[in-house]
DNA sequence: AACTCCGATGTTATATCATTACACTAATTG
DNA sequence: CAATTAGTGTAATGATATAACATCGGAGTT
């Protein structure tokens, strides 16, 4: 299925941006920090993620609208089901899977004969270290949103 | 948490028009069905979504860009876990929870610290009777994609 | 009533995200 | 070499969402 002839240039100056970025990118953020490799338009860009997204390497978090490099590439040919914990202070981003989650899921599916061809999970909230720090949003903190 | 002020007459036809429709609608769609009733700007619909999606009245299905009216709204403020499975054939949109789900997340947020905010679940597939239907995208059904 | 606050509204313009259409190149394979 | 297939470059456009600004109207004052 993940069909893998080598990267093409355009896949992967798009797939080192990703991976050299801590935090998600969108399209148009990849774009701009290639144009100093020749990029012009935003289809370079989106051409490339979409085979990267394809063959698993590159992940899109649909409430951000933006993309990831796959954290666990090798352990997943964009196979399994992923869930993405996404700090909304420093943007970060935590990839797990739940074989339990995944479990009731396929239950539910197979109890409601529907045949399940992509899930997306993505979880929003304050990672450990932004809690820490008395990030915004952060009940019983002082020096925020007192009005 | 949830205020219960009563719904301007905004917000009421936009979610009327969710509620009338069997697929989720994207919010230049809506736009369009209210032009009659003398709606004529995006910011109209995204206004009053925003105070819907607020309540708990409407929710937003990310991988479509799109919103629906909730299915349940009496049973949960806005506060519950909720995943959608959406139909690729016919659009149509099943909403459900799942305890076991919830506690899964909990229990990773536990561990690792994280704060979870809002919990977002969209699978993607093929509903029972598009099933039976021979939709596209069921494998081993005839007459579809040959070549 | 006049005052203030706050949420909602109407309108224009603009920002952001994504795709269509078309012409062309390069590698593969019969 | 012809045919096929993936990829590329470019311009134009479509689709989704928000910023900025002026105004309105109800609720609670004083």
């Amino acid at each position: 299925m993940t069909d893998h002839r080598p990267l093409t240039r355009n896949q992967a100056l798009v797939l080192e941006t990703l991976t050299a970025c801590e935090e998600p990118l969108s399209a148009y953020a990849i774009l701009d920090r290639l144009r100093g490799e020749g990029f012009r338009a935003p289809l370079q860009v989106y051409r490339a993620l979409d085979k990267l997204l394809q063959t698993g390497l590159v992940h899109r978090l649909d409430s951000l609208k933006a993309f990831v490099a796959c954290a666990h590439p090798h352990e997943h040919g964009g196979e399994a089901t992923v869930a993405f914990a996404i700090c909304e202070n420093c943007a970060r981003v935590w990839e797990f899977s739940d074989s339990t989650i995944e479990d009731r899921f396929e239950a539910w599916a197979k109890a409601e004969n529907f045949l399940t061809r992509a899930t997306t999970i993505e979880i929003s909230g304050l990672c450990a270290a932004c809690r820490e720090a008395g990030a915004p949003g952060e009940p019983g903190q002082p020096g925020e949103r007192g009005a």
